[in-house]
This record gives structure tokens, C-alpha cells and sequence, in this order.
DNA sequence: TCACAATCATTAGTGTACTAACTAATTGGT
DNA sequence: ACCAATTAGTTAGTACACTAATGATTGTGA
């Protein structure tokens, strides 16, 4: 007997789609009242974690083309959260919070065991899946070098 | 000694995300040749098990919303893989896969085994992703409903 | 039967996310 | 000291993906 190779629903590149889509989309409540989208919210977690910081290390950190940050950034820079300045070096832009920015991360604290709730699974399962992602986050990069 | 709950490396959102960029990005060198996109590559997978079917069928086998879905199909159109038409019911659309379309199978079904070998899994482990990407699925769908 | 609700698809508007091309600044080699 | 290569960030262009609103059709109940 054939499995079919081509049914969707054998397809992890859908499942993995469809679940980060779910996922995002069960955030959605949770940072409507923050004002954030979940890109946002990722990036917020990035500065909460180190505050100020370049750009190119953001882009790192969250796996984003510059491309892709620099309008997020300015988002976020209209919304009072963050500033953007010249760094010594006149190539670079230092990210940094405002006050604004670091005090929104005590009401970013209350999102994580929401949505753990929401999950239903238990911490050691949700670890398993991070590692597991974290493999094929690896795979793909080696790839793509 | 606390973990942080807001670290970025350990949100399993963060991980999905990365993963799900990282591995669409993996299928780009296979299905640029094909001239489909990831997004049009899930569509046709959806017609190839079964074809003609209505938007809003393609709309739940997807997990997309049908305004997502409708530029979409209209760009596989000008591609020359499907065609538009009305149905019986004057406010369904039935998508239909053309000789192109269909005939573009053929080449489709070298895709899979070339992820999978660059992924660097085995079947088994991959089935068991799959499965608690469903349990995600299934978890997050409860939350919206 | 006939107003009214429900269904289906599209459009408008916002926000990612990518590649490619560009500008500006710095660094390194000669 | 100068020019080429590198680095940092932005802009332009294409393609998703969502919500909300719209338009067109069909189904339904008093």
C-alpha cells in the first residue's frame, strides 16, 4: 500500500504552517491589548532582553532580514515603545527602549502562562517540541549555507 | 535560579516561527523551477487529491481564509494551473485543475524526499512532529471556537 | 411569498517577509 | 593617503495572511 507522498496531510512543511498560524493566531487577544502584533511582541521580548542593540544583531536574534525589521522598527518607534539613533559608528542603529517600552514587559509577563494554558500540554512535552523545532531550524540552516 | 519566562528562547512561538520561515525557505531552490511559491505548492497539493472543488472547501482543507485564497487562485490562473468558474450554485467558484496542472504532479513528486533528506530526520521522528503539531492545531482551534 | 437570515466570494486596508538594488560609512591593503 | 571591498541600513517590488466590509445569491420561516 502507497502512502501518498503528496496528501497534505502528510506534509510537515503544512502542519508546521498551519500550527504557526494557529498559534499566532491564539496570541492575537492576548497582545491586541499591549498593542502589539506577535512580530512586535518577539521583538520586544529581543530589546526586554538586551536594551540598546543593533539592528544587524536583532536581525540575528530573530532570524529577520534587516529588510524586514526596519518597518517593524518604525512601527514600534511610532507607538513610543523604542528610539532609533546613530551609533558611533554613523553605519549603525542603536535600538533602544523607551520607558514605555520597558514598562509594557510587566504586562507582557502574564502572556506566557495563558497561552501554555491555552496549549494544554505540559511543560516537559512543550520543551520536547522546542528542541525538535530547534533541530529543523538547524537542518534548514545548514541548507541554506 | 528563575528561567525566563519571557526569554526569546524559550518561547516554543519564537521556535515555530523560525522553523516554519526556515523550511518554506528549504522548499524555494525545488519549487522556484515549478514556479510555485509554498502558499501555491499547499494549493496544489489540494487539487491534486481532488479536483474540481469549491473556495470554501479549499478554504478549510488549507486553513486559510477564502480572502487569502482568492488572490491566490487567481495568480495559479494566470499560471495557466487551474481555471475559475461558477458552479451550479451562482455564488460558488469551482476551481478546476488544467492539463498544465495536473501534468505539473509529475514533477511535484520529487519534492517531498528532497526535504526530507535535507531535514535529516527519520520518517519516524517526522511522524511523530507531525503529530503533535496537530495536537497544536487541535488546541489552538479550541481556543477560537 | 416574501422579508430576512445565512452563505460564498471578493475588495480594501494593515502588517509581515522575502529578494534585489541602493546609499552611506568604514576598513584594509598597497 | 587612496581605492576596493565590506558592512549597515533602507527602499522597491512581490506575495501572503488577517479582519472588516461589500455584493450577490440562496435558503427559510411566519
Amino acid at each position: 500500500m502507497s502512502t501518498d507522498l503528496l496528501a497534505l496531510e502528510n506534509q510537515v512543511c503544512f502542519a508546521l504552517a498551519v500550527a504557526t498560524r494557529k498559534v499566532i493566531g491564539a496570541y492575537r487577544p492576548l497582545l491586541d491589548p499591549m498593542g502589539l502584533t506577535h512580530p512586535q511582541y518577539l521583538v520586544m521580548l529581543a530589546l526586554w532582553q538586551d536594551s540598546p542593540r543593533r539592528v544587524v544583531d536583532l536581525s540575528r536574534a530573530l532570524a529577520l532580514e534587516p529588510a524586514t525589521l526596519s518597518p517593524l522598527l518604525k512601527r514600534l518607534e511610532a507607538a513610543g515603545l523604542l528610539t532609533r539613533a546613530r551609533g558611533a559608528d554613523e553605519r549603525t542603529l542603536d535600538v533602544e527602549l523607551t520607558d514605555a517600552g520597558r514598562a509594557l514587559r510587566t504586562e507582557a509577563e502574564t502572556v506566557p502562562p495563558r497561552v501554555a494554558a491555552m496549549l494544554d500540554m505540559s511543560v516537559a512535552e512543550l520543551d520536547a517540541m522546542r528542541a525538535t523545532l530547534n533541530r529543523v531550524i538547524a537542518a534548514a540552516d545548514a541548507v541554506a549555507a
